[in-house]
DNA sequence: TATCTAATATTGTCATACAAACTGGCCGTC
DNA sequence: GACGGCCAGTTTGTATGACAATATTAGATA
Protein backbone atom coordinates (compact mmCIF):
# COMPACT_ATOMS: atom_id res chain seq x y z
CA UNK A 1 0.00 0.00 0.00
CA UNK A 2 1.20 3.46 -0.68
CA UNK A 3 0.68 5.77 2.55
CA UNK A 4 2.49 8.48 0.78
CA UNK A 5 -0.25 10.16 -0.47
CA UNK A 6 -1.72 10.75 2.54
CA UNK A 7 1.18 12.45 4.49
CA UNK A 8 -0.19 15.51 5.96
CA UNK A 9 2.57 17.89 4.04
CA UNK A 10 0.42 20.60 4.08
CA UNK A 11 2.07 23.72 5.81
CA UNK A 12 -0.96 26.17 6.87
CA UNK A 13 0.04 29.53 5.36
CA UNK A 14 2.62 32.12 6.75
CA UNK A 15 1.62 35.55 7.12
CA UNK A 16 5.13 36.81 6.65
CA UNK A 17 5.34 34.59 3.21
CA UNK A 18 1.99 36.09 2.08
CA UNK A 19 3.46 39.65 2.50
CA UNK A 20 6.98 39.10 1.34
CA UNK A 21 4.66 37.62 -2.21
CA UNK A 22 2.89 40.63 -1.97
CA UNK A 23 5.54 43.23 -2.08
CA UNK A 24 7.47 41.13 -4.40
CA UNK A 25 4.64 41.43 -6.76
CA UNK A 26 4.49 45.04 -6.18
CA UNK A 27 7.59 45.82 -6.76
CA UNK A 28 7.95 44.13 -10.24
CA UNK A 29 5.09 45.27 -11.45
CA UNK A 30 6.63 48.32 -10.86
CA UNK A 31 3.68 49.82 -8.06
CA UNK A 32 6.57 50.41 -5.98
CA UNK A 33 9.38 51.88 -8.73
CA UNK A 34 13.07 51.81 -8.13
CA UNK A 35 14.56 54.16 -5.49
CA UNK A 36 10.90 54.43 -3.79
CA UNK A 37 10.90 54.41 0.00
CA UNK A 38 8.88 51.73 1.63
CA UNK A 39 7.54 52.98 4.92
CA UNK A 40 6.99 50.20 7.54
CA UNK A 41 3.83 51.76 9.18
CA UNK A 42 2.64 51.97 5.40
CA UNK A 43 3.22 48.68 4.97
CA UNK A 44 1.70 47.69 7.66
CA UNK A 45 -1.35 49.42 6.62
CA UNK A 46 -2.15 48.55 3.31
CA UNK A 47 -0.83 44.37 3.78
CA UNK A 48 -2.93 44.78 7.09
CA UNK A 49 -0.69 43.07 8.99
CA UNK A 50 1.77 43.69 12.30
CA UNK A 51 5.05 45.52 11.95
CA UNK A 52 6.52 42.57 13.31
CA UNK A 53 5.66 40.20 9.83
CA UNK A 54 6.49 43.40 7.53
CA UNK A 55 9.48 43.77 9.23
CA UNK A 56 10.59 39.77 9.18
CA UNK A 57 9.74 40.47 4.78
CA UNK A 58 11.72 43.25 4.74
CA UNK A 59 15.17 41.63 6.08
CA UNK A 60 14.02 38.69 3.39
CA UNK A 61 13.64 41.12 0.50
CA UNK A 62 16.41 42.55 1.58
CA UNK A 63 18.88 39.60 0.98
CA UNK A 64 17.10 38.86 -2.01
CA UNK A 65 18.52 42.31 -3.03
CA UNK A 66 15.31 43.85 -4.09
CA UNK A 67 14.95 46.18 -1.62
CA UNK A 68 18.16 48.27 -0.08
CA UNK A 69 19.13 50.35 2.79
CA UNK A 70 19.34 53.91 2.36
CA UNK A 71 22.04 56.62 4.38
CA UNK A 72 19.41 57.02 6.80
CA UNK A 73 18.31 53.78 7.42
CA UNK A 74 15.48 54.11 5.23
CA UNK A 75 14.43 51.27 2.69
CA UNK A 76 14.12 51.54 -0.74
CA UNK A 77 13.12 49.78 -3.42
CA UNK A 78 16.49 48.61 -5.00
CA UNK A 79 18.06 50.41 -8.06
CA UNK A 80 19.81 48.64 -10.73
CA UNK A 81 22.35 50.17 -13.12
CA UNK A 82 23.03 49.59 -16.65
CA UNK A 83 26.20 47.38 -14.76
CA UNK A 84 23.99 45.70 -12.37
CA UNK A 85 21.26 44.76 -15.18
CA UNK A 86 24.61 43.67 -16.98
CA UNK A 87 26.09 41.60 -14.46
CA UNK A 88 23.12 40.31 -13.64
CA UNK A 89 22.30 38.70 -17.33
CA UNK A 90 25.87 37.26 -17.29
CA UNK A 91 25.34 35.45 -14.14
CA UNK A 92 21.59 34.44 -15.60
CA UNK A 93 23.21 33.23 -18.87
CA UNK A 94 25.66 31.32 -16.72
CA UNK A 95 23.29 29.69 -15.14
CA UNK A 96 19.97 29.24 -17.31
CA UNK A 97 22.00 27.34 -20.08
CA UNK A 98 23.35 25.29 -17.69
CA UNK A 99 19.70 24.79 -16.43
CA UNK A 100 18.39 23.70 -20.08
CA UNK A 101 20.61 21.68 -20.51
CA UNK A 102 19.53 19.82 -17.10
CA UNK A 103 16.20 19.78 -18.34
CA UNK A 104 16.88 18.45 -21.33
CA UNK A 105 18.73 16.07 -19.62
CA UNK A 106 16.36 15.20 -16.15
CA UNK A 107 12.86 16.31 -17.07
CA UNK A 108 10.21 14.15 -16.94
CA UNK A 109 7.35 14.06 -19.99
CA UNK A 110 5.04 16.19 -17.72
CA UNK A 111 7.47 19.09 -17.08
CA UNK A 112 8.12 19.44 -20.99
CA UNK A 113 4.63 18.89 -21.87
CA UNK A 114 4.05 21.90 -18.95
CA UNK A 115 6.87 23.92 -20.80
CA UNK A 116 5.54 23.09 -24.17
CA UNK A 117 2.20 24.62 -22.98
CA UNK A 118 3.62 27.66 -21.40
CA UNK A 119 5.43 28.08 -24.91
CA UNK A 120 2.53 28.05 -26.56
CA UNK A 121 0.74 30.86 -24.34
CA UNK A 122 4.01 32.65 -25.07
CA UNK A 123 3.54 33.04 -28.62
CA UNK A 124 -0.09 33.66 -28.50
CA UNK A 125 0.93 36.40 -26.27
CA UNK A 126 3.19 37.51 -28.31
CA UNK A 127 0.95 37.81 -31.08
CA UNK A 128 -1.28 39.60 -29.35
CA UNK A 129 1.79 42.22 -28.35
CA UNK A 130 -0.29 42.14 -24.78
CA UNK A 131 3.28 42.21 -22.79
CA UNK A 132 2.18 42.63 -19.51
CA UNK A 133 0.79 38.51 -20.07
CA UNK A 134 4.52 38.41 -21.83
CA UNK A 135 6.68 39.70 -19.78
CA UNK A 136 4.45 37.04 -16.85
CA UNK A 137 4.44 33.91 -19.02
CA UNK A 138 8.11 34.34 -19.83
CA UNK A 139 8.95 34.48 -16.15
CA UNK A 140 6.98 31.18 -15.58
CA UNK A 141 9.04 29.90 -18.42
CA UNK A 142 12.32 30.39 -17.11
CA UNK A 143 11.21 29.09 -13.32
CA UNK A 144 9.93 26.22 -15.12
CA UNK A 145 13.44 25.40 -16.85
CA UNK A 146 15.03 26.30 -13.54
CA UNK A 147 12.66 23.60 -11.59
CA UNK A 148 12.89 21.05 -14.44
CA UNK A 149 16.73 21.39 -13.53
CA UNK A 150 16.34 19.63 -10.59
CA UNK A 151 19.40 21.48 -8.73
CA UNK A 152 18.17 23.02 -5.54
CA UNK A 153 21.71 25.21 -5.96
CA UNK A 154 21.00 26.15 -9.34
CA UNK A 155 17.35 27.32 -8.32
CA UNK A 156 18.26 28.74 -5.26
CA UNK A 157 21.10 31.31 -6.89
CA UNK A 158 19.09 31.92 -10.34
CA UNK A 159 15.51 32.55 -8.75
CA UNK A 160 16.31 35.72 -6.88
CA UNK A 161 18.22 37.16 -9.98
CA UNK A 162 14.97 36.90 -11.77
CA UNK A 163 12.89 38.23 -9.38
CA UNK A 164 15.85 41.27 -9.54
CA UNK A 165 15.54 41.90 -13.44
CA UNK A 166 11.36 41.05 -13.35
CA UNK A 167 10.60 44.86 -13.29
CA UNK A 168 13.13 45.51 -16.05
CA UNK A 169 11.75 43.43 -17.94
CA UNK A 170 8.39 44.45 -17.51
CA UNK A 171 9.56 47.76 -18.63
CA UNK A 172 11.38 46.96 -21.22
CA UNK A 173 8.59 45.04 -22.67
CA UNK A 174 6.57 48.00 -22.88
CA UNK A 175 9.41 48.89 -25.70
CA UNK A 176 8.36 49.26 -29.15
CA UNK A 177 10.56 46.54 -31.74
CA UNK A 178 11.76 44.06 -28.85
CA UNK A 179 9.30 41.97 -27.87
CA UNK A 180 11.40 40.22 -25.44
CA UNK A 181 13.20 38.73 -27.82
CA UNK A 182 10.47 37.76 -30.60
CA UNK A 183 9.15 34.82 -31.56
CA UNK A 184 12.51 33.11 -33.43
CA UNK A 185 14.50 32.99 -29.82
CA UNK A 186 11.80 30.96 -28.07
CA UNK A 187 11.07 28.91 -30.60
CA UNK A 188 14.94 27.78 -31.04
CA UNK A 189 15.11 27.42 -27.61
CA UNK A 190 11.27 24.85 -27.52
CA UNK A 191 12.58 22.98 -30.39
CA UNK A 192 16.03 22.20 -29.30
CA UNK A 193 14.24 20.87 -26.15
CA UNK A 194 11.72 19.04 -27.99
CA UNK A 195 14.50 17.09 -30.27
CA UNK A 196 16.34 16.47 -26.70
CA UNK A 197 19.39 18.73 -27.65
CA UNK A 198 20.72 19.65 -24.77
CA UNK A 199 23.85 21.93 -26.31
CA UNK A 200 21.66 23.58 -28.80
CA UNK A 201 18.88 24.65 -25.86
CA UNK A 202 21.69 25.99 -24.09
CA UNK A 203 23.01 28.12 -27.29
CA UNK A 204 19.62 29.09 -28.26
CA UNK A 205 19.22 30.82 -24.23
CA UNK A 206 22.13 31.86 -24.47
CA UNK A 207 21.47 33.85 -27.55
CA UNK A 208 17.96 34.64 -26.04
CA UNK A 209 19.81 35.88 -22.95
CA UNK A 210 22.50 38.09 -24.70
CA UNK A 211 19.34 39.56 -27.14
CA UNK A 212 17.68 39.77 -23.73
CA UNK A 213 20.39 41.81 -21.92
CA UNK A 214 21.17 44.24 -25.15
CA UNK A 215 18.33 45.26 -24.96
CA UNK A 216 17.46 46.16 -21.27
CA UNK A 217 21.36 47.65 -20.54
CA UNK A 218 20.77 49.78 -23.98
CA UNK A 219 17.49 51.52 -22.32
CA UNK A 220 19.12 51.59 -18.80
CA UNK A 221 21.92 53.38 -20.32
CA UNK A 222 19.70 55.76 -22.45
CA UNK A 223 18.03 56.64 -18.69
CA UNK A 224 21.25 56.69 -17.16
CA UNK A 225 22.06 59.60 -19.26
CA UNK A 226 18.95 61.52 -19.74
CA UNK A 227 17.53 61.70 -16.13
CA UNK A 228 19.43 60.63 -12.84
CA UNK A 229 16.29 61.61 -10.86
CA UNK A 230 15.74 59.49 -8.02
CA UNK A 231 12.30 58.78 -6.82
CA UNK A 232 11.68 58.94 -3.60
CA UNK A 233 7.89 58.32 -3.09
CA UNK A 234 6.05 55.40 -3.73
CA UNK A 235 3.51 55.49 -6.20
CA UNK A 236 0.27 56.38 -4.73
CA UNK B 1 39.62 71.11 0.90
CA UNK B 2 38.57 67.95 1.23
CA UNK B 3 35.83 67.68 3.83
CA UNK B 4 35.04 64.26 2.52
CA UNK B 5 36.90 62.44 5.23
CA UNK B 6 34.79 64.46 7.36
CA UNK B 7 31.85 63.17 6.65
CA UNK B 8 29.87 61.35 8.94
CA UNK B 9 28.81 57.82 7.25
CA UNK B 10 29.30 55.98 10.44
CA UNK B 11 26.12 53.74 10.70
CA UNK B 12 26.15 53.03 14.48
CA UNK B 13 25.96 48.98 14.94
CA UNK B 14 23.17 47.00 14.28
CA UNK B 15 22.06 44.54 16.63
CA UNK B 16 20.88 42.01 14.28
CA UNK B 17 23.99 42.50 12.73
CA UNK B 18 25.87 41.36 15.67
CA UNK B 19 23.45 38.36 15.58
CA UNK B 20 24.13 37.40 11.74
CA UNK B 21 27.84 37.58 12.47
CA UNK B 22 28.12 35.51 15.21
CA UNK B 23 25.69 32.80 13.87
CA UNK B 24 27.34 33.08 10.50
CA UNK B 25 30.36 31.88 12.47
CA UNK B 26 28.98 29.47 14.71
CA UNK B 27 27.86 27.43 11.78
CA UNK B 28 30.97 27.72 9.54
CA UNK B 29 32.89 26.44 13.00
CA UNK B 30 31.15 23.63 13.25
CA UNK B 31 29.21 25.12 16.13
CA UNK B 32 26.35 24.54 15.12
CA UNK B 33 26.77 21.82 12.77
CA UNK B 34 25.10 20.59 10.25
CA UNK B 35 21.17 19.59 11.09
CA UNK B 36 21.27 21.42 14.23
CA UNK B 37 18.66 22.69 15.53
CA UNK B 38 18.66 26.63 16.08
CA UNK B 39 15.75 27.58 19.06
CA UNK B 40 14.75 31.16 19.07
CA UNK B 41 14.44 30.98 23.25
CA UNK B 42 18.14 29.54 22.98
CA UNK B 43 19.67 31.86 20.60
CA UNK B 44 18.50 34.94 22.48
CA UNK B 45 20.35 33.96 25.86
CA UNK B 46 22.88 32.92 23.88
CA UNK B 47 23.74 36.19 21.90
CA UNK B 48 21.93 38.20 24.73
CA UNK B 49 19.24 39.60 22.36
CA UNK B 50 16.18 39.79 22.35
CA UNK B 51 13.82 36.98 20.11
CA UNK B 52 12.87 40.18 17.76
CA UNK B 53 16.76 40.46 16.57
CA UNK B 54 16.94 36.54 16.62
CA UNK B 55 14.42 36.04 14.52
CA UNK B 56 14.95 38.57 11.72
CA UNK B 57 18.83 37.18 11.56
CA UNK B 58 17.25 34.04 11.13
CA UNK B 59 15.31 35.23 8.72
CA UNK B 60 18.24 36.53 7.05
CA UNK B 61 20.41 33.35 7.17
CA UNK B 62 17.53 31.24 5.79
CA UNK B 63 17.42 33.46 2.78
CA UNK B 64 21.19 32.68 2.26
CA UNK B 65 20.55 29.22 2.78
CA UNK B 66 22.18 29.03 5.76
CA UNK B 67 19.61 27.54 7.82
CA UNK B 68 16.74 25.59 6.22
CA UNK B 69 13.27 24.95 8.04
CA UNK B 70 12.31 21.49 9.16
CA UNK B 71 9.16 19.95 8.89
CA UNK B 72 7.46 21.61 11.95
CA UNK B 73 8.69 24.70 11.37
CA UNK B 74 12.11 24.15 13.49
CA UNK B 75 15.04 25.95 12.24
CA UNK B 76 18.02 23.63 10.96
CA UNK B 77 21.40 24.27 9.78
CA UNK B 78 21.25 23.87 6.66
CA UNK B 79 22.54 19.76 5.33
CA UNK B 80 24.66 20.25 2.36
CA UNK B 81 24.41 17.41 0.07
CA UNK B 82 27.22 15.64 -2.35
CA UNK B 83 25.07 17.41 -4.74
CA UNK B 84 24.54 20.72 -3.52
CA UNK B 85 28.34 20.78 -2.95
CA UNK B 86 28.38 19.86 -6.53
CA UNK B 87 26.75 22.40 -8.03
CA UNK B 88 28.23 25.28 -5.46
CA UNK B 89 31.56 24.38 -6.79
CA UNK B 90 29.99 24.43 -10.34
CA UNK B 91 28.76 28.15 -9.99
CA UNK B 92 31.48 29.07 -7.97
CA UNK B 93 34.17 28.24 -10.66
CA UNK B 94 31.60 30.05 -13.42
CA UNK B 95 31.42 33.37 -10.91
CA UNK B 96 35.13 33.01 -9.45
CA UNK B 97 36.65 32.98 -12.59
CA UNK B 98 34.85 36.00 -13.87
CA UNK B 99 35.85 37.35 -10.82
CA UNK B 100 39.40 37.21 -10.87
CA UNK B 101 39.61 38.03 -14.92
CA UNK B 102 38.00 41.13 -13.36
CA UNK B 103 40.42 41.42 -10.33
CA UNK B 104 43.28 41.32 -12.63
CA UNK B 105 41.80 43.94 -14.85
CA UNK B 106 40.29 46.63 -12.60
CA UNK B 107 41.86 46.22 -9.17
CA UNK B 108 44.21 48.82 -8.10
CA UNK B 109 47.73 48.33 -7.23
CA UNK B 110 46.94 48.01 -3.58
CA UNK B 111 43.96 45.74 -3.27
CA UNK B 112 46.76 43.38 -5.47
CA UNK B 113 49.00 44.10 -2.71
CA UNK B 114 47.07 43.75 -0.26
CA UNK B 115 46.43 39.61 -2.05
CA UNK B 116 49.84 38.94 -2.06
CA UNK B 117 49.93 39.75 1.40
CA UNK B 118 46.64 36.84 2.04
CA UNK B 119 48.37 34.83 -0.27
CA UNK B 120 52.15 34.97 1.89
CA UNK B 121 50.04 34.28 5.28
CA UNK B 122 48.10 31.25 3.19
CA UNK B 123 51.80 29.69 2.08
CA UNK B 124 53.47 30.08 5.91
CA UNK B 125 49.85 28.50 6.99
CA UNK B 126 50.02 25.35 4.42
CA UNK B 127 53.65 25.59 5.64
CA UNK B 128 52.17 25.11 9.49
CA UNK B 129 49.98 22.77 8.80
CA UNK B 130 47.28 25.06 10.42
CA UNK B 131 44.15 23.98 9.14
CA UNK B 132 41.68 26.40 10.74
CA UNK B 133 43.77 29.48 9.47
CA UNK B 134 44.28 28.06 6.25
CA UNK B 135 40.93 27.80 5.78
CA UNK B 136 40.57 31.44 7.16
CA UNK B 137 43.11 32.80 5.69
CA UNK B 138 41.86 31.35 1.72
CA UNK B 139 37.93 32.32 2.25
CA UNK B 140 39.71 36.21 3.07
CA UNK B 141 41.76 35.42 -0.27
CA UNK B 142 38.16 34.20 -2.16
CA UNK B 143 36.73 37.59 -0.72
CA UNK B 144 39.13 39.75 -1.36
CA UNK B 145 38.93 38.68 -5.39
CA UNK B 146 35.43 38.98 -4.80
CA UNK B 147 35.68 42.56 -3.92
CA UNK B 148 38.63 43.28 -6.15
CA UNK B 149 36.22 42.29 -8.88
CA UNK B 150 34.36 45.60 -8.46
CA UNK B 151 31.17 43.64 -9.61
CA UNK B 152 28.39 44.43 -6.53
CA UNK B 153 25.99 41.61 -8.00
CA UNK B 154 28.87 39.11 -8.92
CA UNK B 155 29.59 39.70 -5.51
CA UNK B 156 26.24 39.50 -3.82
CA UNK B 157 25.46 36.04 -5.65
CA UNK B 158 29.07 33.97 -5.05
CA UNK B 159 29.46 35.51 -1.42
CA UNK B 160 26.60 33.73 -0.16
CA UNK B 161 28.24 30.39 -1.62
CA UNK B 162 31.29 31.17 0.16
CA UNK B 163 29.20 30.96 3.49
CA UNK B 164 27.32 27.81 2.35
CA UNK B 165 30.54 25.55 1.92
CA UNK B 166 32.95 27.06 4.58
CA UNK B 167 32.11 24.39 7.30
CA UNK B 168 32.79 22.07 4.67
CA UNK B 169 36.30 23.38 3.63
CA UNK B 170 37.30 23.98 7.10
CA UNK B 171 36.13 20.27 7.44
CA UNK B 172 37.62 19.05 4.40
CA UNK B 173 40.96 20.87 4.94
CA UNK B 174 41.39 18.92 8.62
CA UNK B 175 41.81 15.90 6.45
CA UNK B 176 45.10 14.50 5.91
CA UNK B 177 46.30 14.97 2.11
CA UNK B 178 44.53 17.62 0.90
CA UNK B 179 45.45 20.90 2.60
CA UNK B 180 42.96 22.55 0.14
CA UNK B 181 44.58 22.34 -3.39
CA UNK B 182 48.46 22.35 -1.63
CA UNK B 183 50.68 25.19 -2.45
CA UNK B 184 50.98 25.03 -6.20
CA UNK B 185 47.43 25.79 -6.91
CA UNK B 186 47.67 28.98 -5.05
CA UNK B 187 50.89 29.80 -6.00
CA UNK B 188 49.69 30.03 -10.30
CA UNK B 189 46.76 31.58 -9.12
CA UNK B 190 49.00 34.86 -7.45
CA UNK B 191 51.53 34.50 -10.16
CA UNK B 192 48.84 35.07 -13.30
CA UNK B 193 47.38 37.85 -11.10
CA UNK B 194 51.11 39.20 -10.57
CA UNK B 195 52.00 39.05 -14.17
CA UNK B 196 48.72 40.29 -14.75
CA UNK B 197 47.08 37.66 -17.15
CA UNK B 198 43.54 37.53 -16.53
CA UNK B 199 43.18 34.44 -18.63
CA UNK B 200 45.97 32.31 -16.91
CA UNK B 201 44.57 33.47 -13.61
CA UNK B 202 41.09 32.07 -14.25
CA UNK B 203 42.36 29.03 -15.45
CA UNK B 204 44.50 28.48 -12.39
CA UNK B 205 41.24 29.66 -10.46
CA UNK B 206 39.15 27.18 -12.29
CA UNK B 207 41.53 24.28 -11.42
CA UNK B 208 41.96 25.02 -7.57
CA UNK B 209 38.06 25.11 -7.57
CA UNK B 210 37.64 21.93 -9.35
CA UNK B 211 40.16 20.25 -7.05
CA UNK B 212 38.62 21.24 -4.29
CA UNK B 213 35.06 20.15 -5.69
CA UNK B 214 36.66 16.71 -6.07
CA UNK B 215 38.16 16.24 -2.77
CA UNK B 216 35.23 17.83 -1.22
CA UNK B 217 32.10 16.44 -2.53
CA UNK B 218 34.60 12.54 -2.32
CA UNK B 219 34.14 13.47 1.06
CA UNK B 220 30.25 13.64 1.50
CA UNK B 221 29.69 11.03 -0.62
CA UNK B 222 31.97 8.36 1.82
CA UNK B 223 29.84 10.03 4.67
CA UNK B 224 26.74 10.16 3.16
CA UNK B 225 26.96 6.30 2.29
CA UNK B 226 28.62 5.76 5.18
CA UNK B 227 26.19 6.63 7.79
CA UNK B 228 22.96 9.17 7.05
CA UNK B 229 22.52 10.17 11.05
CA UNK B 230 21.30 13.27 11.08
CA UNK B 231 22.57 15.56 13.69
CA UNK B 232 19.51 17.30 15.76
CA UNK B 233 20.75 18.74 18.73
CA UNK B 234 23.50 21.76 18.28
CA UNK B 235 26.96 21.23 20.46
CA UNK B 236 26.65 22.35 23.81
C1' DT C 1 13.29 85.30 3.58
C1' DA C 2 16.51 82.67 6.13
C1' DT C 3 17.40 80.21 10.20
C1' DC C 4 16.80 78.11 14.43
C1' DT C 5 13.74 75.30 17.26
C1' DA C 6 10.16 72.38 18.55
C1' DA C 7 6.89 68.87 17.16
C1' DT C 8 6.47 64.71 14.45
C1' DA C 9 7.86 60.47 12.00
C1' DT C 10 10.62 56.53 11.40
C1' DT C 11 13.52 52.87 12.58
C1' DG C 12 15.75 49.58 15.86
C1' DT C 13 15.08 47.11 19.81
C1' DC C 14 12.88 45.14 23.71
C1' DA C 15 9.22 42.97 26.51
C1' DT C 16 4.86 40.69 26.59
C1' DA C 17 0.99 38.21 25.26
C1' DC C 18 -1.43 34.57 23.16
C1' DA C 19 -3.03 30.95 19.79
C1' DA C 20 -1.77 26.84 17.43
C1' DA C 21 0.88 22.95 16.90
C1' DC C 22 3.86 19.74 18.78
C1' DT C 23 6.21 16.95 22.75
C1' DG C 24 6.37 14.27 26.44
C1' DG C 25 4.96 12.30 30.52
C1' DC C 26 1.41 10.89 33.79
C1' DC C 27 -2.42 8.36 34.84
C1' DG C 28 -6.26 5.31 34.64
C1' DT C 29 -8.21 1.25 32.58
C1' DC C 30 -8.04 -3.17 31.18
C1' DG D 1 2.34 -4.61 32.22
C1' DA D 2 0.32 -2.60 27.81
C1' DC D 3 -2.58 0.65 25.85
C1' DG D 4 -4.79 4.90 25.17
C1' DG D 5 -5.84 9.37 26.28
C1' DC D 6 -5.43 13.60 28.94
C1' DC D 7 -2.73 17.46 30.54
C1' DA D 8 1.18 20.44 31.13
C1' DG D 9 5.16 22.36 28.95
C1' DT D 10 7.70 23.88 24.43
C1' DT D 11 8.25 26.25 20.40
C1' DT D 12 6.94 29.06 16.69
C1' DG D 13 4.04 32.75 14.43
C1' DT D 14 1.93 36.89 15.12
C1' DA D 15 0.31 41.05 17.27
C1' DT D 16 0.82 45.00 20.42
C1' DG D 17 2.84 48.47 22.98
C1' DA D 18 6.78 50.88 24.54
C1' DC D 19 10.89 53.66 24.18
C1' DA D 20 15.43 55.66 22.63
C1' DA D 21 17.85 57.60 18.89
C1' DT D 22 17.58 59.91 14.62
C1' DA D 23 15.64 62.15 10.79
C1' DT D 24 12.23 65.13 8.98
C1' DT D 25 9.01 68.65 8.92
C1' DA D 26 6.67 72.60 10.44
C1' DG D 27 6.51 76.58 12.89
C1' DA D 28 8.27 80.53 15.12
C1' DT D 29 11.37 84.20 15.00
C1' DA D 30 14.62 87.55 13.62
Amino acid sequence: MEYEDLRIVDTPALVRDHAITKLRNAISTGLYPPGARLVERELCEALGVSRTSVREALRQLQSENLVEVGRRRSINVAVISAKDADDIYLIREMLETEAIRRFVTFSDESERKALGAIHKRLVKALSKKDHLQLANIASEFYERVLIGAKSRVIYEVARPLLARVNYLRVRSMAEPGRLDGGLKEWDAIMEAVDQGDAEAAAQAMARHLRNARAAIVARLEADEISGAKPKRKAAS
